[in-house]
DNA sequence: TTGCGCTCGACTGCATGCAATGTATACGTT
DNA sequence: AACGTATACATTGCATGCAGTCGAGCGCAA
């Protein structure tokens, strides 16, 4: 059985309600058939995941700003650039199996022609996919779950905004050379590639406004 | 008001309730004299938050095991090299006041103080004064955010082994380099400087088991 | 005595009802 | 006509009651 959270979670993410929305207790309740309570549970979870946030008057979907969008990203980056140093560290170390790789390989390999064919939706699937599976390989747990929140709350954020890469061919460029640099056990690089790769795609960003005052 | 969720949040960290303790929502009723709603409300925040987890029945206060908490010190190794580099490059492009500055070097002093003169618990609160506010200074709520989370988790998870540092200088020394480096607008030895204090703290911590295998 | 099954109890999850609070609107006054 | 105030409504937060579920302890049989 799906809980209440889980299912509010899945319909936010997936841009049921799109950002800035204002949503009320009693409009999810005749919307998912259940009491208050549940829902109430629910949306205090979901504050404390940054994917909805509490107004004077009920609860709003968060959306990044510019600011706050680049603040995400440079987490992401740091994170990423851990859980790729921390694959690269196991293999170098023989604790990854081969299947592992190869699965990485194919991950990136979806990624790439999903988005090249111009599925924008899948691609972005297939692409988290394949940065979730580097965390995976990482085996470090905690750090999955802190990037699962951020991708969420990046995806709610950048849905709207969500344009065909203008540079599909770098994108991948740039995941083959993490998968090489954790192929060949050399943490330090892996570490670089991630983070450059997640820092390029910041700057991708259509509305960075990555600066200051309002 | 005091919201349930941050008295009861308050109790674990503070620990009231060692790790590994059992405790059940009508417990928990009496204690903090609620009903059992946002009793049940808080403890499922604090299970996303991951300082409680769903057992069978009722819930426990994590106790993460030596793999977890080596997992989680390198997590925050990683962001807090990334907020003394933010904070290094604030810096630089002068967005810091020389106050902010003052008050890191008084935080580092005090820190450095308490832990000498024996207050463990004490120096253990300055020291975390003294990160939280390099967070600070990097400008960036979700990191910090994230910080606090992740602090939490280690001091209930630590709080039992507390001890007396065997190298207070050496901890003074690191947080002096550090200062100095975001103090100068350094932001790669900052983040350099930020890592290698927390993994040094972390290969301090006595029952390391940093390995695999239980 | 030991192993298995059953029944009782405890605890969680959800629905509903009530009280408190803040907001918007409408009315009266200046 | 504009502003201040009061009232009514919408909405949240909490307490309580009920049903379902899982575990523990006890009894019975081998």
């Amino acid at each position: 059985m799906e809980s209440t959270y889980d299912r509010l979670r899945e319909l936010i993410v997936s841009g049921a309600y799109p950002p800035g929305q204002r949503i009320t207790e009693q409009d999810l309740c005749v919307r998912l058939t259940v009491s208050r309570t549940p829902v109430r549970e629910a949306l205090h979870r979901l504050e404390s995941d940054g994917l909805v946030r509490g107004e004077r008057r009920g609860v709003s979907i968060v959306e990044l700003d510019g600011k706050a969008l680049a603040d995400a990203y440079r987490i992401r980056a740091a994170l990423e650039a851990l859980t790729a140093e921390l694959a690269a560290h196991r293999q170098l170390a023989g604790e990854l199996p081969p299947a592992a790789l190869t699965r990485l390989a194919r991950l990136a390999e979806a990624a790439d022609q999903t988005t090249t064919s111009g599925d924008l939706a899948a691609g972005v699937r297939h692409n988290r996919a394949f940065h979730r599976h580097v965390a995976v390989l990482a085996d470090n747990p905690q750090a999955l779950a802190m990037l699962d929140r951020i991708w969420d709350q990046i995806i709610v954020s950048t849905r709207a905004s969500l344009a065909a890469p203008a540079r599909p061919a770098t994108v991948d460029e740039e995941h083959q050379r993490l998968i090489t640099a954790i192929s060949e056990g050399r943490p330090a690089e892996a570490a670089t590639a991630a983070r450059d790769h997640v820092l390029a795609t910041l700057a991708a960003q259509p509305d960075p406004d990555t600066g200051g005052a309002p």
